[in-house]
DNA sequence: CTAATTTCTTACCAATTGGTAAAAACATAT
DNA sequence: ATATGTTTTTACCAATTGGTAAGAAATTAG
């Protein structure tokens, strides 16, 4: 009744423990250098063990990085596809999307930038999921804009590009954080300061598809 | 009286055209796999010459990367200040900028994703220059939008995110364009297609600040 | 035509890469 | 206590990496 969990060993605590030691290094490593430029000594001693023990736990390179990205969806997956609540008005809405991808720029960066590096390096591995996983959902998605605007609820917007606004401008808080600290100072961009960025991003994109006006 | 390309001798004319061969195939590969993901083999590889002449060239990997960069930067520089026209109305500016920034996502993506890889990295090169060359040119660019606000002519926006919007949305063009294609069909992005992502991306900044309602 | 210079090739090399094999150390169940 | 896994270490290895050194080939200048 209780689960599967009703012998937890030492030795299987320690491997949980430990292989979200790794992957938790892994993320980091990829989110730096990318697929190719990170390495398996980095990542192990990251972690704090042998290479040769990581390759016990991840048996290659590949896996490990699948592991690292197949987590990032996992928790991406949920957060994307905000839009179900489509009878709620446009505003809610769009406040909510916004304020979920904001956090997930915040709380996951690393995550975030792995996902860059691949997308950029034209998603050699990500490729079938946002086949078989994203597009569906995207073109649900783009429905239910399409209705608010049937609708009146807001301007005449192209779906689409409005939803790659959006998950640019989201994104772009953890993958281009370099850039930003430059430009406003690190301080700006933590605690409060985020929650600024928050609200600006929140305002402009509400004001770029007109919602709110009735 | 010519300048000086008096006497450009056969030598001379193949080394240009042979070190931008080998510009454009670094390029490529930086795009690619970033800086640590890429081997000067495959670069060579590329521009058809053996390792051994690309290294005679550019005698080795770093110095190869930073004049990428720098190649890119020169071009991006010029464009990413455009509100040196500030006595234009904010419309035309913005208008003019989106525009501008579009064609450099079209014209050099494999750039973009250079400079991409290379901020989300944490920018180890080109920080120097993000703090010398940028950071300053930003300021004043927020201060033409803070202009705009004080007249008046635009929403009481916050113009450090504005901008954060606009570059990471024009830059997503090139950078996320696997992941546009895959969404919206390879060909929705080509020809005028692209004018119509312009034209919503324009719309949807312009309507983002207020602009042009007078 | 010859000497100087530039370009390209051949032959290497040390360091790092991802990964294998096997035995030692440790923990668990009977 | 012992047999049975599980985890970690030690010892390797072939392939690839960025890069050097030196000579051959081609071009240019005098």
């Amino acid at each position: 009744m209780t689960g599967k969990h009703e012998k937890k060993t030492k030795q299987a605590i320690n491997r949980e423990i430990l292989e979200s030691r790794i992957l938790r290094s892994a993320e980091l490593v990829f989110a730096e250098k990318g697929f190719s430029g990170a390495s398996m000594e980095r990542i192990a001693e990251l972690a704090n063990i042998s290479k040769q023990n990581l390759i016990y736990y991840f048996a290659n390179k590949d896996l490990l990085y699948k592991k690292v990205l197949q987590e990032i969806l996992g928790i991406w997956i949920d957060k994307l596809q905000l839009l179900e609540l489509s009878e709620a008005d446009p505003e809610t809405s769009i406040r909510h999307y916004v304020k979920e991808k904001m956090a997930l720029s915040r709380d996951y960066p690393y995550g975030s930038k792995v996902f860059a590096h691949e997308i950029i390096s034209g998603a050699p591995v990500l490729k079938p999921y946002l086949i078989s996983d994203l597009k569906p959902q995207f073109e649900r998605d783009i429905e239910v804009v399409n209705s608010w605007i049937r609708k009146g609820f807001i301007n005449d917007i192209d779906p689409a590009h409005f939803f790659f606004m959006v998950w640019s401008t989201t994104q772009s808080y953890a993958d281009f954080s370099t850039q930003m600290d430059i430009l406003m100072g690190q301080s700006q961009l933590q605690g409060e300061g985020y929650l600024r960025a928050e609200q600006a991003v929140t305002d402009l994109i509400l004001h770029a598809i007109g919602a709110g006006k009735k």
